[in-house]
RNA sequence: CGGGGUGUAGCGCAGUUGGUUAGCGCGCAGCGUUUGGGACGCUGAGGUCGGUGGUUCGAAUCCACUCACCCCGACCA
């Protein structure tokens, strides 16, 4: 491709509403282009990287046994109602309504069509297993698009689903699964960790998410250095430890004047944080909601969420708080009637804890679970830090940020039975399928690797998925042979299927090199008059900093050689 | 939805105590000189100052409403 026909335009500054790397130069290079909040066109570029991609997740799939197909966007949203999900995911969904004034759903993921679609066509248990998967558009109104093309309202994605008879076949589509993800993120050149998550809204019984590490992901990883125990800080567990375990003492309300905080109570008191109990007000659907949970630790409100059972969790509203006859800033678990208590396990973890008096400038000394309050629930509903021990073998946890790449579920029943999904076992007798579910975001995943590769000049694009292989960069000069030999070069490289963006550019050579670095092509061949004069030219990978000398003669066969060495 | 911010040429910005022809840099077009890390000169094109309504002799500038986009939180590939 000549890059004086190339539609898109590299650009010098950095647009202004571009705050993450990958989404600054995406824009930079003329890659993609905004038309609304997480809607983007793509480019030549950035839609050659992503049928590489696409390549790569395609020929997976296949290996690991899947049949592509594609389903519709279009769906009736008595699908969603039926699932539940119309609910559920609420606002999330974009739905329009047709000429006869039926309601439409925009796929935001496609579990209930597929469903739909096993129900018609599966009957014995001699149909399965079976994968089935497509790369498609997705639609989700998601709350806040955000970082370029890391989290978008339409977007592109690769979802898969599995149809077993029984357990242990859904443990093997799932790991072949697993493994193809893994040859996936390696194929593209990509380091991806495989942790333990939270199966959300889509629900059912436990998943794995891909995680890409960077430092302006959404996610944060917890794990052991140790026996490597890997898990989104939403799902980690940890070993919240043992505190002073004195014998329970009478409580005692003590004179706590000004103090709102733990941070101020701990100060005052001259006591740990581990020593308090923490009062964390909620509204779970509307309905509110008492956490108590041990000073020095977070609310994990994915876990609380969990253990209600609820769709919307969000902090209770001072004024909320005061009808129910709570003091903020004092807020105690003791003497409380009437609401719902949640409380975190690790009130169990000592004893003669400081909480709220439920009074202005009061505390209470010497609390203790349950003697001298009572939880509706006591469950896990603390979030994982760096430096909190692991559960398994006592190593104290590190944290990394990183961007989910890829989410693997299994799904039982939940959709199966709803739909009606069944099939005749070997006895004759009928059984919901067993499903499983594997999502992945292309245009994500070329974010991710950009914000995973590149450096202060531009993107260093790993081999297996950048657009053009080859940066062919001529230093024109007006009476020497360099125009010439480029052009028969470009011609020869092409010829023998080496993909080569030609800068055909008359420009000067700062420009064009700062572009190579900007376009991040792994290969840069530079052809001057110095060069010719060897009878030669310059090569250079991306990734490197050291150039070499070529002869022009036999040059496509060393190119090839290069690449193919690169490439294992 | 809650909190914060920004809308002036394709991009980055200035101009905002109201004052007539709205500027600068990059980019773009033409000509010339240049050429191993974003060269230089000259000439030129390009603007509903996000929108609507108001105040005023006069609004990019003041007021009201509104829209869009970005960032932090709840959601997710």
């Amino acid at each position: 491709m000549r890059l004086t026909k190339l539609f898109g335009k590299t650009q010098r500054e950095i647009p202004a509403e571009a705050d993450t790397i990958s989404h600054q130069l995406l824009l930079r290079t003329g890659m993609i282009s905004q038309l609304a909040a997480g809607v983007y066109s793509y480019l030549p570029l950035a839609w050659r990287s992503l049928k590489k991609i696409e390549d790569i997740v395609r020929d997976e799939m296949n290996k690991a046994g899947g049949q592509e197909i594609t389903m519709p966007v279009l769906q009736p949203i008595e699908l969603w109602q039926k699932s539940g999900r119309a609910q559920s995911m609420e606002k999330t969904l974009f739905t329009l309504n047709d000429r006869r004034e039926r309601t439409m759903a925009l796929g935001p993921t496609h579990e209930e069509v597929v469903t739909v679609l096993a129900a018609h066509f599966i009957q014995s248990y001699r149909d399965l297993p079976l994968t089935l998967y497509q790369i498609q558009t997705k639609f989700r109104d998601e709350p806040r698009p955000r970082g370029g093309l890391i989290r978008v309202r339409e977007f592109t994605m690769k979802d898969a689903y599995s149809f077993d008879i029984d357990e242990a076949g859904v443990e093997k589509s799932y790991q072949s699964m697993l493994h193809a993800y893994e040859n996936i993120y390696a194929r593209c050149g990509l380091k991806a960790i495989l942790v333990e998550a939270d199966s959300g809204a889509i629900g059912g019984k436990f998943s794995h998410e891909f995680i890409l590490p960077t430092e302006s992901g959404e996610d944060t990883v917890i794990s052991c250095p140790k026996c490597g125990y890997t898990a989104n800080a939403e799902k980690a567990v940890f070993n919240k430890g043992k505190v002073k375990n004195d014998k329970p003492l009478p409580i005692e309300e003590i004179a706590t004047p000004e103090m709102k905080t733990i941070e101020e109570l701990v100060k005052f008191l001259k006591i740990p944080s581990s020593q308090t109990l923490k009062a964390v007000l909620y509204a779970a659907d509307g309905k509110f909601i008492f956490v108590v949970i041990r000073g020095d630790l977070p609310v994990n409100e994915i876990k609380l969420k969990n253990a209600l059972h609820c769709q919307d969790l969000r902090l209770a509203t001072d004024a909320e708080v005061t009808e129910q006859g709570i003091i903020a800033g004092s807020a105690s678990p003791v003497r409380l009637k009437g609401i719902k208590v949640v409380a975190d396990d690790s009130v169990n973890s000592g004893t003669n804890f400081v909480a709220g008096g439920n009074k202005p400038d009061t505390h209470i000394k010497n609390v203790n679970y349950p003697r001298d309050f009572k939880a509706d629930v006591v469950t896990d509903i603390a979030l994982a830090q760096a430096n909190d021990t692991c559960a398994d073998c006592g190593t104290k946890f590190v944290s990394v940020k990183g961007i989910e790449v890829g989410h693997i579920f299994v799904l039982g029943t939940v959709y199966s039975t709803k739909f009606g999904a069944n099939f005749i076992d070997a006895n004759g007798a009928s059984q919901p399928i067993l499903m499983g579910c594997y999502g992945l975001g292309m245009g994500r995943l070329l974010a991710a690797a950009i914000e995973q590769h590149h450096d202060d000049k531009g993107i260093i694009w790993p081999l297996p998925i950048a657009p053009y292989q080859i940066y062919l960069c001529p230093l024109y000069r007006d009476g020497t042979k360099v125009g010439e030999v480029a052009e028969k070069i470009y011609e020869e490289l092409e010829a023998a299927g080496l993909e080569v963006l030609f800068d055909d550019r008359q420009e000067s050579p700062g420009v064009k090199f700062n572009d190579a670095d900007l376009l991040g092509m792994p290969l840069r061949i530079t052809i001057s008059p110095r060069t010719l004069e060897k009878k030669s030219v310059e090569v250079k990978w991306r990734s490197e900093k050291e150039s070499s000398l070529l002869p022009i003669e036999g040059l496509a066969h060393a190119l090839k050689q290069m690449i193919a060495k690169k490439s294992i």
